[in-house]
This record gives C-alpha cells, structure tokens and sequence, in this order.
DNA sequence: AATTAACGCTTTGTATACAAAAGGTCAATG
DNA sequence: CATTGACCTTTTGTATACAAAGCGTTAATT
C-alpha cells in the first residue's frame, strides 16, 4: 500500500489527530514497511503543509479559527477565478461531465440519511467531485496543481457532518448556479456564485468547528 | 550541504536543463551523500513539481510557453491579491522593509553594467526580497506558502539577464507606485499596480523565451 | 535481413544496520 | 529542596546491501 496516501487519509479522516506525533517506526509497523517509505511520504506531507516539522519529526498540523479563514480566503480566490476562465473555456464535454457529476450529487443527497457516514462520505465525494470538473475545465493545470495540495481538506472534509437537509439542498442549487453560469459562458457570474458558495462552505465549518473537531475517526472502512 | 537546497538551486541555475534526466546515482556521488537524502530532495521537488515523473526516475520539468502564461495567471492572482491584504494589514514596519528592499534594488539597478551576472544576482535578489516583504505583509502565511511554491521561479530568473535599463528603471517606478499604495492603504491600487508589474515581467519572460532558454549555467559561484 | 526472445546491465524501490542527536531520568552537589 | 550534569534510552539521519523492474543489446530462427 502508497505510505504516502494511507497517511494523508488517515489525516484527513481524524485517525491521526492534531498535535500528534507521527514517528517513522510506529508508521512503519502499522503498514508493514521499512522506515525508508515512510520518511518520503512524510517529507511529502511536510512540503504540502500537512504535517509541521518539530525538532525531531513531525506532528499532524492542528488548524487553528485564523488559518481556516486565511485558508478559505485563498480557496475562494483561486476557485473563483477557476470558475470564471471555467465560463470562458468549457468544452459540451466539460458541461456533460459537471452534469453527471452534480445529478449523482443531487442522488446523494436524495438518500441522505442524518449521521449516516456512507452517505455523507457519497455526498463529499460527489461534491469533490464536481468541483474538480471545473477545476479542470479551466485549463489551467496550474491551478488544479496548487488547490490539490491546498491544504483545506481535512476540516472540509468532516464539514459535511454537520450539514442539515436545508444547507445541502441549497449547496445542490448553488451548484446549479454555477453550472448554468458556465454553461452560458458568463464569467462573472461562475466567479461570484462560486465564491459565495465557498464562503458558505467556510461558514459551516467555523459554525461547528468546536463539535468538528471533535470527530475524531469516522471509521475507516475505505482500506483495501 | 542540503540536497534538496542543492537541487533546487541547480535547477533554477540552468545548471541542469529542462528534460535532463536526474539520476540518484550521480546525484549522490557529485553531492558526497547516500542516496537516501537525494531520494528525499527528490520526491520534494516532485511534489512542488519542479521535477517530473518518469516511468523510472525523474526529469527536469520543461516549461511551454502555454505553461508560463498560466503560471503568470496564477502568479498575478494571487500577488495581486497579497498586494490589496497588505495595504489594509501593513504595519509601520513592513512598510520600513518594503523601503528598504527597493532602496537596495535601486541601488543595485544604478551599479547594473550589462551582461555581469553579480549585478544581475543582486538584483534578482533585492527584486524577491521586496516581493517577499509584500506577501509576508499580507498576513496570510498561506499565500507565501503557496507563493513560494510557485513554479515561477525557474525562468524568471535568468528573464533578467534581458532587461535594458530603461526596463529596469521602468520596474523600479513600478515597485515604488506599489510601495506608495500599501502606504497610503490604497488597495485596489495596490492590486492593480502589483497585477500589471507582473504582467510585465511575463512579457519579458515570453519575449526573450528563446534566448531565455539557451542561458544553461549562470556560472555557479554560490557554491560553499 | 528482419523480428523476436532472452540475457545482462543499469537504475530504482525497499530493508536494515549503524551513527548521531534529542529528551528524559536519576543522582549528586550547592 | 532545587538545580545541574551525566548517562541512558529513544528516535531520527545517513549509508549500504539486496531485490526487482526497465531497457538495451545480441543472438537465433524464420
């Protein structure tokens, strides 16, 4: 198994919490492989800022109220103007994909049951989902580069938690929004619905930071 | 010596070229080292996607031409916007080291004779410190993080080795119009002056592309 | 002569052993 | 009793050895 996307998941899914240290040994047994895997992946994670260096090794990095906020601003930032070149160079096979993508989000959401972690993690997939097509509907490699290694994930992530039936149905119309904006080539449009829909993201989770914090492991049943 | 510094520094050089291919072996017997830390430095460098990915070890990146006006986009986007932070956010001090930086930046510019890469070095280097004060300014430790990791770097560094010295004196103006509007905290003027300073630089960078790309080793006297 | 298969060489991926540094504990001394 | 210093343990940093996977070259057969 990839060392290092078994620990960027386990960071993202809570298994590793904040603050903890993460020594190469204890890695090392955990996923059967010698130190020499583990210390790459870890440099990686290092250089994408998922982990902070102390003076011997590394901890997974606790976000504090600011961060998230100073993170959202730049998410909104590149997302935004991703949604606006989006409206300008969309292909019909982009639209169709962005399409596919939110009609299986708008199913999710559909079956949503309160607290059920499947259909959450559907939900946080289909809606990662959609907006990576506009990522790449932009044409910018670049910026799918940098907002991949954007370090939001892990919070955003457990987010979804907390939505209640009202906030997801009106992040599927947002969605819808944004779609049509592109579809219809308005650019300032795409920007702007997509950076409200992001701050509205940001909303939810600065609401409920406290309780998200506190959802430690959401059962990893997603190992091979 | 640190292998990732190391690398990194020889690739911004020229020392090794677009599409050369980096082997461990060599790596580790011209840095004195095993080839674990240049294994290290390595999938670093990959992640910040100065190297690429081949089916066996990896290759200097070659940048497009396509490549650099998206990176410029991306660099205006978001330099742009460390720009309007920093004229609401700035202190008394950053506005000091802004100062500084350009007051040494014009200096170098008057000590400029063409074609002597030390002149160039400074000011290559005394260009970055201001740009580094402005970001660090802005008082998202996120953008500089991601900043930094902007692939940009490569080719505008040798970009210089084009400049006359009207466009010198003309970047200059520039840098001061930006110095003044962080003061005054005028931020839209700050982003706009910052976005086209940018823009500029690209133009220079996509005029001289080719001949950007034939300056291979900028005598390396950096070394220890 | 051309095409394919096999062998060997080169280079990466992984494991392990050894060196060095950091942190903690215990004892000694002021 | 507190503070400091030395030692001991733990964990990282580096080197090296070994396994496995590409790649090229050569030879054999059609």
């Amino acid at each position: 198994m990839d060392a290092y996307k078994y620990i960027k998941e386990a960071i993202i899914h809570g298994k590793y919490e904040p603050g903890m240290r993460l020594g190469e040994e204890s890695l090392a047994k955990e996923l059967k492989l010698s130190r020499t895997p583990i210390r790459e992946a870890i440099k990686q994670l290092e250089s994408e800022g998922l982990v902070t260096p102390l003076k011997r090794g590394v901890s997974v990095r606790h976000f504090t109220r600011e961060d998230i906020q100073q993170i959202y601003d730049l998410r909104t930032l590149l997302e935004g103007y991703a949604a606006s070149q989006a409206a300008l160079y969309r292909t019909d096979e982009d639209i169709e994909k962005m399409k596919e993508a939110n009609d299986r989000y708008e199913e999710a959401i559909e079956r949503y049951k309160e607290a059920d972690l499947n259909s959450i993690k559907e939900i946080v997939n289909f809606n990662q989902q959609f907006h990576e097509v506009i990522i790449s509907a932009c044409k910018n490699p670049h910026i799918y580069f940098h907002l991949s290694k954007v370090v939001v994930v892990p919070l955003v992530f457990r987010s979804f938690y907390w939505y209640d039936e009202f906030e997801l149905k009106r992040s599927l119309e947002v969605h819808k929004t944004i779609l049509s904006a592109i579809q219809n080539q308005d650019s300032e449009r795409a920007r702007v619905a997509m950076t409200e829909h992001i701050y509205q993201g940001r909303d939810q989770v600065l609401a409920h930071l406290e309780e998200i914090k506190k959802i430690h492991v959401l059962k990893e049943d997603t190992h091979d």
